[in-house]
DNA sequence: ACTTTGTGAAACCGAACGGTTGCATATACA
DNA sequence: TGTATATGCAACCGTTCGGTTTCACAAAGT
Protein backbone atom coordinates (compact mmCIF):
# COMPACT_ATOMS: atom_id res chain seq x y z
CA UNK A 1 0.00 0.00 0.00
CA UNK A 2 2.21 2.85 -1.26
CA UNK A 3 0.78 6.41 0.47
CA UNK A 4 2.84 9.33 -0.89
CA UNK A 5 1.35 12.29 -2.57
CA UNK A 6 2.45 11.53 -6.24
CA UNK A 7 0.72 8.60 -5.73
CA UNK A 8 -2.77 9.94 -4.61
CA UNK A 9 -2.39 12.73 -7.22
CA UNK A 10 -1.95 10.03 -10.09
CA UNK A 11 -5.92 9.39 -10.10
CA UNK A 12 -8.28 12.18 -12.45
CA UNK A 13 -10.76 12.11 -10.06
CA UNK A 14 -8.76 12.54 -6.91
CA UNK A 15 -7.30 15.93 -8.85
CA UNK A 16 -10.11 17.21 -9.08
CA UNK A 17 -11.44 16.58 -5.72
CA UNK A 18 -8.41 18.45 -4.85
CA UNK A 19 -9.08 21.72 -7.15
CA UNK A 20 -12.38 21.47 -5.50
CA UNK A 21 -11.65 21.68 -1.79
CA UNK A 22 -8.57 23.61 -2.69
CA UNK A 23 -11.54 26.73 -3.12
CA UNK A 24 -13.28 25.72 0.18
CA UNK A 25 -13.87 22.69 2.79
CA UNK A 26 -16.35 20.46 1.78
CA UNK A 27 -18.12 17.79 2.66
CA UNK A 28 -17.88 13.91 1.13
CA UNK A 29 -21.95 14.31 0.05
CA UNK A 30 -21.33 17.66 -1.44
CA UNK A 31 -17.88 16.69 -3.11
CA UNK A 32 -19.91 13.30 -4.51
CA UNK A 33 -22.40 15.43 -6.24
CA UNK A 34 -20.09 17.18 -8.07
CA UNK A 35 -18.85 14.29 -9.79
CA UNK A 36 -20.06 10.99 -11.59
CA UNK A 37 -18.99 9.27 -8.46
CA UNK A 38 -20.60 7.51 -5.71
CA UNK A 39 -20.46 8.58 -2.33
CA UNK A 40 -18.21 5.54 -0.98
CA UNK A 41 -15.73 5.56 -3.97
CA UNK A 42 -15.43 9.68 -3.27
CA UNK A 43 -15.17 8.31 0.25
CA UNK A 44 -12.19 5.93 -0.49
CA UNK A 45 -10.41 9.09 -2.19
CA UNK A 46 -10.68 11.55 0.53
CA UNK A 47 -9.56 8.47 2.66
CA UNK A 48 -6.35 8.22 1.01
CA UNK A 49 -5.70 11.76 0.39
CA UNK A 50 -6.07 12.04 4.48
CA UNK A 51 -3.65 9.27 4.67
CA UNK A 52 -0.84 11.23 2.84
CA UNK A 53 -1.97 14.42 4.91
CA UNK A 54 -3.20 15.87 1.38
CA UNK A 55 -6.53 16.45 3.36
CA UNK A 56 -7.41 17.44 6.95
CA UNK A 57 -11.24 16.50 8.76
CA UNK A 58 -13.21 18.85 10.16
CA UNK A 59 -15.89 17.65 12.15
CA UNK A 60 -19.44 20.05 12.39
CA UNK A 61 -22.39 18.57 13.43
CA UNK A 62 -22.41 15.31 11.67
CA UNK A 63 -20.91 16.71 8.59
CA UNK A 64 -17.61 16.19 8.01
CA UNK A 65 -15.92 18.99 6.11
CA UNK A 66 -12.73 17.94 4.13
CA UNK A 67 -9.66 20.85 3.18
CA UNK A 68 -7.02 20.83 1.11
CA UNK A 69 -3.62 21.23 3.46
CA UNK A 70 -2.10 22.90 0.87
CA UNK A 71 1.33 22.95 2.48
CA UNK A 72 1.49 18.91 1.43
CA UNK A 73 1.20 20.26 -2.66
CA UNK A 74 4.38 22.25 -1.97
CA UNK A 75 6.08 18.82 -2.17
CA UNK A 76 5.43 18.45 -5.48
CA UNK A 77 7.06 21.88 -6.02
CA UNK A 78 9.82 21.38 -4.15
CA UNK A 79 10.28 18.02 -6.43
CA UNK A 80 9.92 20.13 -10.15
CA UNK A 81 12.49 22.19 -8.70
CA UNK A 82 15.36 20.20 -9.63
CA UNK A 83 13.62 19.95 -13.08
CA UNK A 84 12.87 23.89 -13.22
CA UNK A 85 16.25 24.46 -12.75
CA UNK A 86 17.13 22.33 -16.17
CA UNK A 87 14.56 24.37 -18.21
CA UNK A 88 15.29 27.50 -17.77
CA UNK A 89 18.99 26.99 -17.69
CA UNK A 90 18.86 24.65 -21.24
CA UNK A 91 15.81 26.24 -22.67
CA UNK A 92 16.58 29.67 -22.17
CA UNK A 93 20.60 29.67 -23.00
CA UNK A 94 21.74 26.91 -24.52
CA UNK A 95 18.90 26.33 -26.62
CA UNK A 96 18.79 29.65 -28.13
CA UNK A 97 22.55 29.43 -28.13
CA UNK A 98 22.87 26.06 -30.31
CA UNK A 99 19.77 27.99 -32.78
CA UNK A 100 22.18 30.84 -33.40
CA UNK A 101 24.71 28.12 -34.21
CA UNK A 102 22.44 26.68 -36.59
CA UNK A 103 21.82 29.82 -37.98
CA UNK A 104 25.29 31.41 -38.52
CA UNK A 105 26.21 28.08 -39.90
CA UNK A 106 23.52 28.17 -42.84
CA UNK A 107 24.73 31.57 -43.42
CA UNK A 108 28.18 30.16 -44.15
CA UNK A 109 29.62 31.72 -40.67
CA UNK A 110 30.06 28.55 -39.05
CA UNK A 111 33.99 27.60 -38.93
CA UNK A 112 34.52 30.81 -37.08
CA UNK B 1 -4.72 1.87 -20.23
CA UNK B 2 -4.07 5.59 -18.56
CA UNK B 3 -1.26 7.40 -19.49
CA UNK B 4 -0.79 10.84 -18.25
CA UNK B 5 2.15 12.39 -17.12
CA UNK B 6 0.61 12.06 -13.48
CA UNK B 7 0.49 8.15 -13.67
CA UNK B 8 4.08 8.43 -15.11
CA UNK B 9 5.48 9.95 -12.01
CA UNK B 10 3.39 7.94 -9.45
CA UNK B 11 5.89 5.35 -9.87
CA UNK B 12 9.19 6.13 -7.54
CA UNK B 13 11.55 4.50 -9.83
CA UNK B 14 10.37 6.07 -12.62
CA UNK B 15 10.70 9.27 -10.75
CA UNK B 16 14.29 8.34 -10.19
CA UNK B 17 15.01 7.50 -13.75
CA UNK B 18 13.17 10.79 -15.12
CA UNK B 19 16.35 12.77 -12.37
CA UNK B 20 18.68 10.43 -13.81
CA UNK B 21 18.56 10.57 -17.97
CA UNK B 22 17.74 14.09 -16.63
CA UNK B 23 21.56 15.27 -16.26
CA UNK B 24 21.98 13.45 -19.96
CA UNK B 25 20.79 11.01 -21.78
CA UNK B 26 21.07 7.08 -21.12
CA UNK B 27 20.84 3.41 -22.56
CA UNK B 28 18.55 0.83 -20.49
CA UNK B 29 21.39 -0.63 -19.47
CA UNK B 30 23.07 2.07 -18.17
CA UNK B 31 19.53 3.01 -16.63
CA UNK B 32 19.36 -0.36 -14.89
CA UNK B 33 22.68 -0.31 -13.63
CA UNK B 34 22.21 2.38 -11.17
CA UNK B 35 18.87 0.75 -9.87
CA UNK B 36 18.27 -2.91 -8.52
CA UNK B 37 15.65 -3.53 -11.07
CA UNK B 38 16.35 -5.69 -13.98
CA UNK B 39 16.68 -4.64 -17.05
CA UNK B 40 13.43 -5.59 -18.42
CA UNK B 41 11.58 -4.08 -16.17
CA UNK B 42 13.60 -0.65 -16.26
CA UNK B 43 12.31 -1.06 -20.12
CA UNK B 44 8.72 -1.26 -19.60
CA UNK B 45 9.15 1.61 -17.37
CA UNK B 46 10.91 3.47 -20.18
CA UNK B 47 8.25 2.61 -22.40
CA UNK B 48 5.53 3.85 -19.92
CA UNK B 49 7.19 6.86 -20.09
CA UNK B 50 7.53 7.08 -24.00
CA UNK B 51 4.17 6.69 -24.28
CA UNK B 52 3.34 9.33 -22.60
CA UNK B 53 6.14 11.54 -24.16
CA UNK B 54 8.35 11.90 -21.47
CA UNK B 55 11.23 10.56 -22.54
CA UNK B 56 12.65 10.40 -26.44
CA UNK B 57 14.70 7.65 -27.82
CA UNK B 58 17.87 8.47 -29.82
CA UNK B 59 19.17 5.40 -31.29
CA UNK B 60 22.99 4.99 -31.88
CA UNK B 61 24.18 2.16 -33.66
CA UNK B 62 22.43 -0.88 -31.10
CA UNK B 63 22.33 1.57 -28.33
CA UNK B 64 19.16 3.32 -28.00
CA UNK B 65 19.64 6.51 -25.64
CA UNK B 66 16.84 7.57 -23.72
CA UNK B 67 16.54 11.59 -23.18
CA UNK B 68 14.48 13.59 -20.94
CA UNK B 69 11.68 15.80 -22.91
CA UNK B 70 11.84 18.37 -20.06
CA UNK B 71 9.03 20.19 -21.54
CA UNK B 72 6.77 17.67 -20.48
CA UNK B 73 7.30 18.59 -16.93
CA UNK B 74 5.84 21.79 -17.38
CA UNK B 75 2.48 20.22 -17.86
CA UNK B 76 3.04 19.30 -13.76
CA UNK B 77 4.01 23.07 -13.14
CA UNK B 78 1.29 24.52 -14.94
CA UNK B 79 -1.21 22.46 -13.01
CA UNK B 80 0.57 23.23 -9.73
CA UNK B 81 -0.67 26.98 -10.39
CA UNK B 82 -3.35 26.76 -9.77
CA UNK B 83 -2.45 26.10 -6.07
CA UNK B 84 0.41 28.07 -5.94
CA UNK B 85 -1.82 31.20 -6.00
CA UNK B 86 -3.36 29.73 -3.49
CA UNK B 87 -0.48 28.95 -1.40
CA UNK B 88 0.84 32.45 -2.03
CA UNK B 89 -1.75 33.93 -0.96
CA UNK B 90 -3.24 32.41 1.81
CA UNK B 91 -0.23 31.86 3.79
CA UNK B 92 1.38 34.93 3.12
CA UNK B 93 -0.98 37.09 3.99
CA UNK B 94 -3.44 35.46 5.95
CA UNK B 95 -1.51 33.50 8.20
CA UNK B 96 0.66 36.10 8.43
CA UNK B 97 -1.81 38.22 9.48
CA UNK B 98 -3.18 35.76 11.82
CA UNK B 99 0.13 35.46 14.04
CA UNK B 100 0.32 39.42 14.14
CA UNK B 101 -3.21 39.08 15.90
CA UNK B 102 -2.10 36.06 18.55
CA UNK B 103 0.97 38.21 18.93
CA UNK B 104 -0.61 41.57 19.62
CA UNK B 105 -3.37 39.53 21.69
CA UNK B 106 -0.53 37.82 23.98
CA UNK B 107 0.55 41.40 24.07
CA UNK B 108 -2.82 42.50 25.49
CA UNK B 109 -3.52 44.55 22.73
CA UNK B 110 -6.07 42.39 20.85
CA UNK B 111 -9.69 44.14 21.44
CA UNK B 112 -8.79 47.21 18.86
C1' DA C 1 28.77 -17.52 -40.50
C1' DC C 2 28.70 -17.72 -35.57
C1' DT C 3 28.65 -15.49 -31.14
C1' DT C 4 28.00 -11.73 -28.15
C1' DT C 5 25.62 -7.66 -26.88
C1' DG C 6 21.67 -4.35 -26.49
C1' DT C 7 17.12 -4.12 -26.73
C1' DG C 8 11.82 -4.83 -27.11
C1' DA C 9 7.69 -7.71 -26.59
C1' DA C 10 4.66 -11.35 -24.96
C1' DA C 11 3.04 -14.37 -21.30
C1' DC C 12 2.39 -14.89 -16.76
C1' DC C 13 1.93 -13.76 -11.58
C1' DG C 14 0.86 -11.67 -7.17
C1' DA C 15 -0.48 -7.27 -5.38
C1' DA C 16 -2.81 -2.99 -5.59
C1' DC C 17 -6.40 -0.03 -7.60
C1' DG C 18 -11.02 1.91 -8.30
C1' DG C 19 -15.51 0.88 -7.94
C1' DT C 20 -19.96 -1.25 -6.05
C1' DT C 21 -22.84 -3.38 -2.50
C1' DG C 22 -24.17 -3.96 2.04
C1' DC C 23 -23.77 -3.00 6.79
C1' DA C 24 -22.55 -0.27 11.02
C1' DT C 25 -22.55 4.02 13.59
C1' DA C 26 -23.50 8.58 14.98
C1' DT C 27 -26.01 12.87 14.72
C1' DA C 28 -30.29 15.48 13.89
C1' DC C 29 -35.15 15.75 13.75
C1' DA C 30 -40.03 14.29 14.54
C1' DT D 1 -38.04 6.68 20.85
C1' DG D 2 -38.25 6.05 16.04
C1' DT D 3 -36.72 7.75 11.51
C1' DA D 4 -33.96 10.13 8.24
C1' DT D 5 -29.40 11.74 7.17
C1' DA D 6 -24.21 11.74 6.87
C1' DT D 7 -20.57 9.06 6.95
C1' DG D 8 -17.02 5.14 7.36
C1' DC D 9 -15.72 0.38 6.69
C1' DA D 10 -15.39 -4.40 5.15
C1' DA D 11 -16.09 -7.67 1.47
C1' DC D 12 -16.03 -8.52 -3.11
C1' DC D 13 -14.93 -7.91 -8.30
C1' DG D 14 -12.78 -6.88 -12.63
C1' DT D 15 -8.73 -4.29 -14.22
C1' DT D 16 -4.27 -2.45 -14.00
C1' DC D 17 0.43 -2.37 -12.16
C1' DG D 18 5.17 -3.70 -11.49
C1' DG D 19 7.95 -7.38 -11.87
C1' DT D 20 10.10 -11.85 -13.77
C1' DT D 21 10.89 -15.24 -17.34
C1' DT D 22 11.30 -16.34 -21.88
C1' DC D 23 11.78 -15.46 -26.57
C1' DA D 24 12.81 -12.63 -30.79
C1' DC D 25 15.60 -9.56 -33.39
C1' DA D 26 19.12 -6.43 -34.91
C1' DA D 27 23.82 -4.56 -34.62
C1' DA D 28 28.72 -5.37 -33.58
C1' DG D 29 32.73 -8.34 -32.98
C1' DT D 30 35.17 -12.74 -34.08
Amino acid sequence: MRRDIFQAIADPTRRAIIALIAVQAMTPNAIADQFHSSRQAVSKHLRILTECELVSQKQQGREIYYQLQINKMKEIDKWLEQFRKIWESRFDNLDKYLALLQKNKAHGKGSK
